[in-house]
DNA sequence: GCAAAAATGATATACGTCTATCAAAAATGA
DNA sequence: TCATTTTTGATAGACGTATATCATTTTTGC
């Protein structure tokens, strides 16, 4: 019942081990004929090479490197958080992972930290991106050199990596965008939107797929455009506490950060508040959904994204195919199926 | 940068190799002094051991069984595909898993199947089970021969498994009741309920979770007696039928399977539908979101929980800690935020 | 202080692969 | 045919751990 080793695919297929080995890591100078044979002999004998004994034998480490915005957004809190979780996880596995912080939104500090990273020998490389033309020669640089890089969370320019780990942003909105047109139960309405900046790309989005499906298929639910908040806890809460005094307003649906301002402006409010969406699960938000001031949140579940990631990861620098994973798709808390996550609990509400 | 071995440790401590791995593979007669010694080696080095050489030393291979329900439902029908992918990338981990089909709710073919996995020796087992005491003792036979039992999508008697991956049904209902809840839009209703059984545990816990929320939280939509419909599709399309045509029922809620039958009696309906949900990702149901004869899907992501099965039972198994996973909950799937699951799509709309 | 028991050290083999080396055999070219 | 190149075989050491054996040292109990 032992799985065949190189020995025995060598024996079977009539040759020597030296020869199975180098068909088997094709390190060239082998007859067409002889690698025919061998491969015969692996299919026959169901032959699978041993990661660990490789792994072992080469003495490999992985090196992994993830780039994540710096600051003390609670959103990449968590996710560095997460990473250092995870990379403890992994040592045993023979895997480091380390965090290099660069200042968010910078394409030209994410550019240099990009390059810098050509000194060190890393076999992966994650990368909370932009979709900036300009990161697109250092990555290619990055490739070049045989590194694997995906991107996490945010998306690179497509062709600079090999993967990306996120959720659509469009279906997130446009799953806002169900969720509030639901909630209408078949009666009209007004919903203002918040934004951070149309600039960012993920903004943009979730805004158009909101825009589609009540455009579509809630035609009576009317969107208000966008209130630019740059992401900034004050900005929304000012901005919130005004628009609350309108009338008609039936829901309210932030595609940006900057939610504990929000609900520090629905905390003041009384009597009936719109319905409230917003994006990511964080402790403020958890405990706003809780205490019922708000009604749903969008979340990407950054820490399934860093796990995949890892495997990803592992995957490409190895060349071998992906184990069956389940797509990433935005998942919709309500109060009632918020996980026991130790790692939100514990993050203190910190702005975002 | 390389990592310290067992000799350093050894080294450090001032000890032989051979009293380092009596320490570190606690094989007893051992002075407390060297425990101490070597534990304290331990840590200063950051000494990890290295699986992969302990495993290949080994020659170990983890045996697995996944114990599911036999038949041709289609959400177990996704389970044993799911299965099958997932063990086929695990060889290279020298892990495999054997899947044991046993009658679906039948507690004493259960019963017996537990018993017959005494005499192979699997170093895990996943059971798809039922919360009957009849099982506790052959459980506790198996464990008792060093086994790791989990749970799978339906727990066992609690002292009977290492541990459970699944959802929490009673949260599941809690959330299918908020959705309903949120639907109505502030305006009274009525929900017609279906189940399979309220003995199935699930079933009686998903009812329950959704009578909780709506009678707390919306009070103005009645939740009216469920329908039994012995996860029959037959029987749902005709109670399905009888059902539409009464005045006043705003929602449909089917807490257990046989959607395929609801779905044919809501594709025969014109006008104005109820606001329906059920449960499980499948392809049928899948489609009926797709072409608006349903509104919502809770899914308990069954994938999610298999690869989860095989982690966890690997950690049993080695008796290391777990990695850092997500809580598992209840995912709420509109028609725009469906995976782009190929597995689920090539699934034929099989009875359910 | 002595015998018995407990603890330790030294060491060898095995696991399956990678990598390298050297000699031998086979194929190729003129 | 002979020299050259290509292909093959044989083999050995290394990776870090598990496991076993046997001899030696230390501790324990009386």
């Amino acid at each position: 019942m032992t799985s065949p080793t190189l020995s025995d695919v060598a024996r079977a297929a009539g040759v020597s081990y030296a020869t199975a080995d180098r068909v088997i890591n094709n390190r060239g100078n082998v007859a067409d004929k002889s690698i025919a044979k061998v491969r015969e002999a692996v299919t026959a004998l169901g032959y699978v090479r041993n990661v660990a004994a490789a792994n072992l034998s080469r003495g490999r480490i992985y090196k992994l490197a993830f780039l994540t915005p710096r600051g003390s957004n609670a959103f990449f809190n968590r996710i560095r958080q997460h990473i250092g979780h995870a990379a403890a996880h992994h040592v045993s596995e023979r895997v480091t992972a380390e965090v290099i912080e660069v200042a968010a939104f910078a394409v030209e500090e994410l550019q240099d930290s990009i390059s810098a990273l050509l000194e060190r020998d890393f076999d992966g490389v994650a990368i909370v991106g932009l979709q900036s033309a300009a990161l697109e020669a250092p990555l290619a640089e990055l490739r070049a050199k045989g590194v694997a890089v995906v991107g996490l969370v945010s998306d690179l320019p497509h062709a600079a990596r090999a993967a990306y780990i996120g959720i659509d942003n469009i279906a997130a909105g446009r799953t806002a965008g169900r969720m509030v047109g639901l909630a209408h139960g078949g009666q009209g309405g007004q919903v203002q939107t918040f934004a951070g900046s149309l600039d960012a790309r993920d903004h943009a989005e979730r805004l158009a797929g909101f825009r589609e499906v009540l455009t579509a298929d809630f035609p009576q639910v009317a969107v208000l455009d966008p209130i630019m908040t740059k992401d900034d806890a004050q900005v929304l809460r000012a901005q919130t506490q005004e628009v609350l005094t309108q009338q008609g307003l039936t829901a309210l649906y932030n595609v940006g950060a900057g939610n504990s301002g929000l609900i520090a402006a629905l905390r003041g409010g009384q009597g009936k508040r719109p319905f409230c969406v917003v994006h990511e699960l964080v402790a403020h938000s958890r405990q706003a959904l809780m205490a019922r001031q708000i009604d749903l949140v969008i979340d990407q579940r950054p820490d399934v994204e860093i796990n995949r990631a890892f495997t990803v990861l592992r995957a490409l620098i190895d060349a071998k195919d992906l184990p069956p994973m389940p797509d990433l798709v935005p998942t919709i808390y309500v109060r009632d199926n918020l996980p026991a996550d130790a790692l939100t609990d514990q993050m203190k509400a910190q702005d975002t």
